[in-house]
DNA sequence: TTTAAATATTCCTTTACAGGAATATTCCCA
DNA sequence: TGGGAATATTCCTGTAAAGGAATATTTAAA
């Protein structure tokens, strides 16, 4: 899967752009007003999205409408497909008895 | 989603054990050996991506035997159905007419 | 009950990156 | 053509995190 686009979306603003721009397409004024963000964080911000390919920008005039593009996306879902196995826990049936049966996994963190 | 998940995914070492995990459970030493990493970088990055929950432990003997859980694959898919009218591009028809109209896009980057 | 194997942890150093503040750039319009 | 609006960029600083080296911990086996 592709480093760039995980880092990207890594950082809790860039996912709150992502999130906004799944509505619908947005200048970086906008952006910045609804995450209360400040105007050169969210061009930061937009300019690290954008230079993964996850944004694109349309010029108009002096401001700049950015939306998703959807390929990051695709190449997500495709990365993800090779895991349904594994997800929908197809998988390890024997490995899985053999814990349970055991009963001696170790996981001090809480998960879901 | 999950910003841990993702930052846990954002490494390349990290994400690489994650592909590996992805054939069966390996202890420690084993990804260690096929990735070449130090042992006590292994069992960092084991750590990180344990804590995110994105792996899990089985204890056997001295040897630690990790393997994917399922949850944050699950949660990855699901955030991405959010995303599928972007990226199957049932979207913004009209906006995309314009913006071809116009030939005005500004990307300076490479994608795909 | 010492020894070796497997793994985890700690400490240190370096580097990447996010935010703040200031400034540059581009565009429209009066 | 000068000014303001929208956006991008630069410089600086602090912090988080990754790797290296050394060490601690746990377990089985001799």
């Amino acid at each position: 899967m592709n480093i760039n686009v995980m880092s990207a979306l890594a950082e809790p603003n860039r996912m709150q752009i992502v999130e906004l721009l799944r509505e619908r397409p947005l200048t970086v004024g906008e952006i910045a007003e609804r995450l209360q963000l400040r105007q050169p964080q969210a061009s930061k911000h937009l300019r690290v999205l954008s230079e993964s390919g996850i944004v694109e920008a349309q010029v108009d005039a002096n401001r700049r409408i950015y939306r998703l593009r959807p390929e990051p996306f695709r190449e997500l879902d495709d990365w993800l497909k090779s895991y349904r196995d594994i997800w929908e826990e197809r998988f390890d049936r024997l490995d899985d008895y053999l814990q349970k049966l055991q009963n001696k996994e170790i996981r001090t963190e809480q998960h879901d």
